[in-house]
DNA sequence: AATGAATGAGGGTTCATTCAT
DNA sequence: CATGAATGAACCCTCATTCAT
């Protein structure tokens, strides 16, 4: 027997058990995104991975902490993405703003099912108080992020009597509800607009740096 | 037994078909908020509601069916609070808005509770065609909303070179993140800072209206 | 519709909480001694009771608590029968003494089933605090009784340099040591022979009074 | 590398197949009594033994079997204990009797997870034939032997109208029944107490051997 | 209209067993 | 020999739904 027909009797003996996890991770996302939160079932998960049902309580111990592992991956997805929308985005603030807003309408980041996800764990978020805990740990450091750059800008740009604060958290706010709209309404809206009514926002707070860029 | 005695060992029983699925659907957004949606049973309901199990049935045949009718009320609840805005909230198309967003942050709108149930429906919105179809419906009605004050104030404001449409778009998306904001992160943001946000940004683009008004 | 087919068709319906408790612990005894107390599935007791899965938790909350109130069934059960004999066995200590063994090998507390049970929570006992709980809670209490029955045939019946508990100690045991040969070796020993047995090792200790009652 | 290090790293490798069963059976023992007999599983006795879970079914096939050969290693060595006692115990009848009942008692029989598993296989015996099979020859063994120490005892002994038989059975059933209070009433039973118990009895049915004896 | 005991399908999880390494 | 990841059947339990009262 070649080694393929091997591997394609039971290529999961193989597997590491990091990719084994991202693997079950990336089907429970699929399967939310599918049937929702409250419809995603053990079976329902394994099936979409092509696996055993057993095998998601030896690597998660649990439903909860397969949710739970879930939430932070995508945590951590959107994370990283920003940080490197900062490193390779450019060197001034404006380049580097226009980067992360990039970077969250990403194909990436900003994928339906990924979408989904959020929604679903944000809903839940007021009775779990773990999946509240990552959330709001993750937009500290997002709305940190953003006023820190907003500051920049205006203290490089000549704006006066302005705060860098509260337009962050209002383009955050805005971000946020543009992915709504994208999960719910995505036959009027896309990546595209949504990231162009961004721009949109900024240049009218920061005339001088995002003047006449937007659509 | 008098009447009244009966009342009183049982006042249910002479509560009108409306007013008991009022109250089972209020028992319902109650749950959700405290056990999420996943976790929401119907004998959860029934005792959060003081009623017996078979009642919800009898009153929405299914539970599901109980779900839509939960949306539904708060959709309608939410449309209701921005009509009546629209009527009381003053002449000018610019106090009209302003009316708006104080609805959208008002206490009866803007409940915590309430907020878990629009993230939780709209977590599930891509699996349940019924759930996008309420929320799609009644985000189109807002936006239109939206976009007919904005362009009322464009028109009348001699503003030049803006669209209505991206500036209704922006500032519901907004205020939908700002909501999240409100639900997952209360302890750094409140209903006041919010509408303080809605309000500077209308005060940014509409600044011959809005100029001065915001803290 | 006749009632008889009515309660033919749904005689769960009407039973009385304390009987479909009664109903699920005797299925369960039969269970325990049918398959052992490791083989004893919630699924096989519902059928042995002819009554649905999800009934045993709704009385029982748990497979853990009717497994403790199968327990306390055979325990009251066995203390009640030896109370019984006290009341009813005669009015001499020897007499009631008599009764007491008798009861301990009667039909209704010496089954064979019921002494499956008995073993089987013995050999949990260790690993199980609760169970060994209930076992000694009686055992003390039918010590005290048989060591009271004992320390009386000594006052009235003039035996000298003997005490009643150690014997109490032994034929308790000795009881106990000859369920278990009708348990595991019933080819080789019957109810009767084991009554037998207890009574001659009174003839051996208690002279005047079991002389030669024995076969 | 040398085969000494290769010992140290896995002093196992080269254990030989008796030794690893042995080390599992006790392994096997401690879990009953550990965790009982129903909640004793392969990972437990694995982990008890440290050694990896595939390995008991290399070495016993299957579940099942390792149980029965857990029964089957305590029944040996208990009938071990009386041979060596009936070879070492000393030249007359009556010493040899005292020293089985000293083995019965003994540490290494008379051990209370040993005990433990013995329960719980009983508790199981009337579903499981072989279990059953298994007690039955040896009590046989052990009951003929008493029986002869018995009948050898009435013959030199001067005894008269007494059979062995009954004798042996009832002596038999004691010590099983004090096996079960050192079982579940450790604090009010030991193994000194329950071997005075014993000799008691011997005492009564042979006061010409064991009269003043006990103490 | 209202109750709540009863059902049974399906949920998460455990576990004996297998097998590639 | 020995390991431990993987399997999937079966476990206990939950829960939407039904229905006699």
């Amino acid at each position: 027997m070649s080694p393929t027909a091997q591997k394609i009797r039971s290529p999961q003996r193989t597997a590491s058990k990091q990719a084994r996890q991202t693997q079950l991770i990336k089907a429970t996302i699929r399967s939310i995104a599918k049937h929702g939160l409250s419809d995603t079932t053990m079976a329902k998960v394994a099936k979409e991975a092509g696996l055993s049902q057993g095998l998601i309580n030896l690597h998660f111990q649990s439903k909860d902490r397969l949710l739970v592992e879930t939430l932070r991956f995508v945590a951590d997805e959107y994370k990283w993405a920003w940080q490197q929308a900062l490193e390779n985005g450019g060197k001034s603030s404006a380049e580097k703003l226009t980067a992360v807003i990039e970077a969250d309408f990403g194909k990436v980041v900003c994928d339906r099912n990924k979408l989904a996800v959020w929604f679903a764990f944000w809903g839940e978020s007021k009775s779990r108080p773990i999946y509240r805990k990552i959330c709001t740990a993750l937009d500290e450091e997002y709305d940190e992020m953003l006023t820190r750059l907003c500051a920049d800008l205006i203290q490089e740009g000549g704006y006066s009597g302005i705060d860098s604060e509260p337009i962050a958290t209002a383009l955050s706010a805005m971000g946020e509800g543009l992915w709504l709209d994208l999960l719910v309404a995505p036959e009027s809206m896309d990546r595209e607009a949504a990231k162009a009514t961004c721009m949109a926002y900024l240049a009218a707070v920061f005339p001088n740096h995002f003047g006449n860029s937007s659509r």
